[in-house]
DNA sequence: GTTGTTGCAAATTGTTTGCACTGGT
DNA sequence: ACCAGTGCAAACAATTTGCAACAAC
């Protein structure tokens, strides 16, 4: 369940943040890990939040939340917001590639899951809005809605 | 500037919550006649409660979001979940048209705006990421966001 | 009259702010 | 040593709840 070589997330958080200038603080190496560990998974600030103070209860809400925004201004981070009002985080795409072609997300209005779409999945949909009434489409700002695979056919099924 | 006969709008909302089976009640009657002296405009559910206190400052706020959620279970009124976790109400798209071709909503990211997309503006975009992901995509469920075509080029215009 | 509605006050959820202290470089 | 970063407590906004008084039918 785990094959990942994760015994290094701090170690690997430690160099993210003295590779953009960024001090190195318990608190930081907390939530960078938690998110480093996360993987594949993208996590709501407050869940986020659960797993940091389960990690460490020493650190402050505040900070997490203040952490996270820091680290999304540095380019680290990268976030959708979500129903409710909630925000996830996740690593920021590499920065190899050229600026804007983030992928985007879609959320499960039953179970809340976020699933990742490429950034064509829209195909010209952006075009189309933009021509046909002047609006233009940032798909993603905000996670987009609908029901995951899993949820179309089991019913129940919440993880939020 | 004005020209519908909105003389009756409370007159007009007596008549939709009778042809619904609901009780004629004062609150129900401000909020009903809020939403459809709005007209085009899309209301979120706090700012309906200000024009709502404004008009009878005797009603409760609690009551206003549990009218406005009764009216949605109703099918007197539609919503769509924005940015911040806020809602918009608008009355129900007419129901003589088959159901699910509800139109869609923009919300602008500068100034909050809401603009309505026709349903078909997406095109085959919701059997693309369907077929590509297995998620069902409602895009009527949230507002997509974007920037509005008066903030793409005025800057500052807030709304909110 | 009785059943659905309302007003009120207090709780909730997720997040933010001001400020004095602390710890990284 | 200096300033960015942190903990804390309190404020925040939008919404929700439990309950007793009340009014539409």
């Amino acid at each position: 369940m785990s094959p990942a070589p994760l015994a290094s997330a701090d170690t690997r958080a430690a160099e993210l943040l003295r590779s953009v200038g960024q001090r190195v603080t318990k608190p930081r190496l907390a939530v960078l890990s938690c998110v480093l560990t996360a993987g594949e998974e993208h996590l709501s600030a407050d869940v986020l939040l659960d797993r940091v103070l389960a990690a460490d209860a020493s650190v402050h809400r505040a900070t997490v939340y203040r952490t996270l925004e820091g680290l999304t201004a540095a380019g680290v981070l990268q976030h959708v917001h979500l129903d409710r009002g909630l925000t996830a985080y996740h690593l920021a795409d590499h920065a190899g590639q050229p600026a804007g072609t983030h992928h985007l997300h879609g959320q499960c209005s039953e179970c809340g899951r976020i699933v990742d779409f490429p950034a064509d999945v829209l195909g010209d949909a952006a075009a189309r809005v933009k021509s046909a009434t002047g609006f233009a489409l940032d798909p993603t700002h905000v996670a987009l809605s609908g029901t995951c695979a899993q949820c179309s056919t089991a019913p129940r099924g919440d993880a939020r």
